[in-house]
DNA sequence: GGCTAGCACTCACATCACAAGAGTGCTAAG
DNA sequence: CTTAGCACTCTTGTGATGTGAGTGCTAGCC
């Protein structure tokens, strides 16, 4: 976006319609800013100042004899340049700290609480993917015999994540026949990532040379897959906002909601910057997210993991606050998982 | 219910209104009755039968000059007498079957893919709990250190399900000695049960009878909470039905989809049953569900594992075609866990 | 040039009246 | 028990009308 060019005083009537249009969803006039913000000038000079800001894009309104609405353009100069960076009231960090020391201390645990947190604080539903592993190395695997022909495959990665694998044989293996491969592999590869994995499995055969293949399929899904899990919270909560009353709306948002594959393209993106990142109606790059904001944020530990989190709701939104709380719980997932992932080992 | 009385002309005039309104979700009246279908009788007749049908508290109108509409307990007679049991059509059922023998073996995979299908055969939303384990054994623990203070406890149950726990420790403690404190309590523990398990523990002491309770603790919970997930899968799609028009409606609907907690309350009731189960607008037993239905069904092995699988819609339900979809995705389940947890071992 | 006052104009929205139509309930007769 | 007939009810759609908020523009003022 070019940057504009705004006199002071426009730019003040830009957050005040921002502001009230955000509050009220009721389209604002030059009167009532007038009348309600003393800003020393008449009804008659906002209204220019009004109608040159819709010139600019900032601005529309939904007929001719209504009040000014932002428009995607006007919220973006909003969220770029006007915004009032607000953190989380101190008492409310305070609850959220709190409720999440209180949690176990389970990764599940956290993304479900930083969802509903999130879904409180602000007036969207959040989304969090569980976290993905960056460059996972190997750390244990075990054989587990569930059935006379069908074996688990359990395998714990350096970052502490599990994943588990069915695996149905021809014929029956004894447990021994299990352990003995487990052992050798547990051995050979242990601290193996996908890449060096590959030529340590050669000297492998038969099942245990499977086994091998099938941990490495795993960990090469486990690098590219966004996630196996996402959480949700809130859709009813951002139903009940008034854009949300006539069927299509809903039906977008609720589509943005539960789609995954729409979390996976961006996914690449949010992760390239570090902080919270706010994407208004799509940002043109998106499909079909008319009038629908969303507010992410990478969270993780730096090259070990990380997972997205976030906000979605409409484009009448409180940024500020929603940016604020985003970023917030982004933080403390962060310092909880550098306690798990920490520095080294 | 007490069993009503109603001449053979009357049933099927309640039928041919159900399955008019099912359709159309439009009431439907008299003439169109007559005109469309060959009763023998004249509208007038039809009249009489709707009169005397709404004063048996199976129909109403939404007012005095509208066709009828039915109750929740014309719904409730016409599931429970009326109902073709229709299965899904044949090629369906091997689509989905196909669907099923491709995914990967894991119960993961087959629960979202049985949402989805659900979701797609049925008009409503799908809804399914992981399995929940029913008198589980320990079949094997793992301990892993992550940090030098944190611990990874991996638990094998004999269903072949993991659990996972992080335990943070005052100091460091070496992977050896993890391995020996694993080691000592997989001879002692395993094929305990929650009920065993105490006893088998008195023997430790300190960092090995710490794990010991925390085992205990997990068996304990895998048995009382419902699940540790939900799957879920079209909430857009019923959400586009007509009655999902408005606000309070809509809102209804998205909390029965996403609170754990109904599903909680529920499932004892779905797990007396073996068959299918319809739960037309709470059966007053359950809150605010005002049109809502629910096609409930266990799956699972019994004595070993099960979980809850459904649809959630409007009231107005294609009720045979969506008992035939959840019951077919049931048993296909059923099928696919009797590989894994079979007979016995 | 920027600001202000005044004023005509526009357009959504609410209200009312009115007609059309679907469907009922009732009565009386077959 | 069934049927035809008919008055009655109540929703739905349409058009007319008024109201009011808010705009856009022009002319004058600092």
């Amino acid at each position: 976006m070019t940057e504009l060019q705004l006199s002071q005083r426009r730019k003040q009537v830009l957050q005040i319609v921002i502001q009230e249009y955000v509050e009220n969803a009721q389209p604002v006039g030059s009167q009532s800013i007038a009348k309600k913000y003393d800003l020393g000038v008449s009804a008659a000079t906002i209204r220019n100042d009004l109608a040159a800001l819709e010139k600019a894009g900032l601005l529309t309104h939904p007929h001719t004899s209504a009040g000014r609405i932002p428009t995607d353009g006007g919220y973006r100069y909003f969220v770029a340049n006007l915004m009032a960076h607000t953190d989380l009231p101190s008492h409310e960090r305070h609850m959220i700290r709190h409720q999440f020391h209180q949690a176990r201390r389970e990764i599940d645990q956290w993304l479900r609480l930083s969802t509903a947190v999130l879904a409180k604080a602000s007036t969207g539903a959040a989304l969090a993917t569980s976290p993905r592993s960056i460059s996972n190395r190997v750390k244990h695997l075990e054989l587990i015999g569930i059935q006379d022909t069908v074996v688990l495959l359990v395998l714990v990665l350096a970052t502490g994540t599990l994943k588990q694998q069915l695996i149905t044989l021809e014929q029956p293996i004894f447990q021994e026949e299990l352990s003995r491969a487990s052992n050798q592999l547990n051995v050979e590869i242990a601290g193996a990532t996908a890449v060096d994995l590959p030529e340590k499995l050669e000297g492998f055969t038969g099942f245990t040379r499977e086994v091998g293949e099938l941990v490495l399929n795993t960990l090469l899904q486990s690098e590219e897959q966004i996630t196996d899990r996402v959480y949700r919270h809130g859709l009813a909560q951002v139903l009940a906002e008034p854009e949300f009353t006539d069927g299509p709306q809903v039906s977008r948002i609720v589509q943005v909601f539960e789609q995954r594959t729409l979390l996976q393209e961006i996914y690449d993106d949010v992760m390239e910057l570090s902080d919270v990142q706010v994407m208004i109606a799509g940002e043109g790059r998106f499909g079909d997210m008319q009038d629908i904001s969303l507010v992410l944020s990478r969270y993780g530990v730096p090259d070990r993991v990380s997972g997205l989190l976030g906000v979605v709701g409409p484009m009448r939104m409180p940024y500020g606050r929603t940016v604020g709380a985003v970023r917030y719980v982004a933080t403390l997932l962060n310092e909880l998982m550098h306690q798990l992932y920490g520095p080294s080992r």
